[in-house]
DNA sequence: CGCGGGGAGTAAAACGTTCTATTACTGGGG
DNA sequence: CCCCAGTAATAGAACGTTTTACTCCCCGCG
């Protein structure tokens, strides 16, 4: 295993001199740093950064803590954060929580081990204490979906209210004034703040909030869609439905289509997230759409600013604003 | 930020007790770990990975380089993974080459520079060079769903051109006499092998493999499906159509009931992946399931057997059976 | 002619572990 | 009573970088 002293030794200078060229070029006269160069390239050498990192007290590597890395949502979000984070030669080591603590903890502990530079996370709960023992290790965290939890400390996250608004005031508009919200799990912060937002759409109106009728499924899959429309069947159709994710979407939409129920003639729908499969499906389904691979991507920037310019730094709470698709499902 | 030597002073032993403790518990004495182990959550130590890694010559992380992060296919893949590394305490480092093959550079070098202890890889081209300069470094590879470049290395695949075989068997057991291939980008080895498959199965037949109409789409994507559809239309509809992908398969399918054919009363339908939105769609999707997640699984424990039991291990080339999965769109 | 200063490079310490050799101690067998 | 085997723990070197303080040399200025 060829080391720096190998290639210093090569072309007759010092390790600190090899050092120099790969960190800070311009303090190498040209001459030696083409030797250097000619050395490194011809045995082979790449720079040991465990070594590195243990002298210089930080790495090039950040964490990307998910919920579920199955989610279209989620995997366009690794994506901008895995270009970002390439584009500046960090590496990204990948975690995936699947809606466990425990795990996340696990993950959370890896993280640390190697002392990342930074952190990016969806939290899986509302605990925040976790997450104060890698600030204690000197270790940023970016929270992604997820409001920040204290001043110090940056957050990108989308309006799920707003979008729970829009999605409702436009099925409103369509005409429709009875209207179903189908969510998953209300433990989960995302359909809570949409219920939240689809009631002040009613509101502002002039209709009474509680007339939202809430069908609340275990997951938030196609499947549970489907049963959530067998309900909505068996005690009357609402004139509109909105879902809090566009699997659950596509799972009403599939199984209303086989009961006969025409879209959006007798039926008007709206999914949330706008994944790809929103569009191809066969009535094409209206959605909020979120920029995914944007929050990952300003995620990513916002913690390389804070762990390369820290004194410069300002930590800000970005909130998004998602943005109507309207397609065949709700024409 | 607290050390192994905080906590040796701190339980009243060395720092190489400290290293037992952590490393091989059963060589210290009961009472002694005790006291150690407390000091440890006392200090709130963590163990620094760097250091540990330099010294010890090697990590515990492996790398994971895929060529689309987006593509279903590959995120169930990296789950199986994702599992497996953080059972037994392995962080894995995330690379998507996004099909360029400098990328994919990029990403071997990062990997290369964090001594990771092994690279699983779906290598985006057929130049096994780039994957000689790893190994040379003493990083074992592990090829996923590619058949292996050499005998002294494990691979994990699914059988393409059986798939694709048994595929268009089905159709033609269906009743069908002619059939069209749409495929992605012919450079991509899955395609062709398929397409070979496909031929195979009408040989076996009895037909003409030079019947097989090949449309080849330029992305495997939903939009290229339904523009390949077009063309089918346009130029005469065949009895079966077989998708080298599903997302194609989707595509085609919205573009043909849009235009008022039946599927499958006019038109078979096959898939391929069979991913999730192909049993959710409204004419639900035959296609060949691959077992993704297990993919990965296996993959990752062949690399790490071949990490911590370098001279028990055997070198497997492992290929499985995809499994066709009867739907609506083939009844 | 001497002195200061800047550019280019070096020597050596340091980072936090792990590992090898070594020591200290205990008990049992000859 | 001595020695040896075995267990428990320690001291200190080593891993491959980065960084700090330093040397050396040359140039220009007073």
């Amino acid at each position: 295993m060829v080391s720096i002293k190998d290639v210093a030794a090569h072309a007759g200078v010092s390790p600190g001199t090899v050092s120099n060229v790969l960190n800070r070029p311009g303090k190498v006269a040209p001459a030696t740093r083409e030797r250097v160069e000619a050395a490194i390239s011809e045995l082979g050498f790449v720079r040991h950064g465990s070594a590195s990192t243990l002298r210089a007290g930080h790495s090039r590597t950040i964490g990307l803590s998910v919920i579920d890395i199955g989610n279209p949502f989620f995997t366009e979000v690794a994506a901008g954060v895995e270009d970002v984070a390439s584009e500046l030669g960090y590496a990204v080591i990948l975690g995936n929580s699947a809606g466990s603590q425990d795990k996340e903890d696990r993950n959370l502990r890896v993280l640390a081990e190697h002392r990342v530079r930074g952190v990016l996370i969806t939290p899986s709960g509302e605990d925040p204490a976790r997450l104060e023992r890698l600030r204690e290790h000197g270790i940023s965290v970016v929270l992604v979906d997820h409001p920040a939890h204290r001043p110090d400390q940056c957050a990108v996250a989308v309006d799920d209210v707003g979008g729970g608004r829009a999605a409702v005031a436009h099925l409103l508009a369509k005409g429709a004034r009875s209207v179903a919200y189908v969510t998953g799990p209300l433990s989960i912060r995302q359909c809570v703040e949409r219920r939240e937002g689809a009631r002040a759409a009613m509101r502002a109106t002039g209709l009474d909030p509680a007339g939202l009728r809430v069908i609340e499924a275990m997951t938030m899959t196609a499947r549970a869609g489907e049963k959530a429309a067998a309900d909505l069947i068996a005690s009357g159709l609402p004139e509109a439905v909105f879902c809090a994710n566009d699997l659950l979407a596509l799972g009403v939409l599939r199984a209303l289509l086989r009961a006969g129920v025409r879209v959006p003639e007798d039926v008007a729908l709206m999914g949330y997230d706008d994944i790809d499969f929103a569009a191809a499906s066969t009535v094409s389904l209206s959605s909020m759409r979120q920029p995914t691979y944007q929050l990952g991507r300003i995620a990513t920037e916002l913690l390389l600013d804070e762990c390369d310019n820290p004194e410069t730094h300002a930590h800000q709470h970005i909130m998004f604003q998602p943005e109507l698709v309207a397609r065949e499902s709700t024409q």
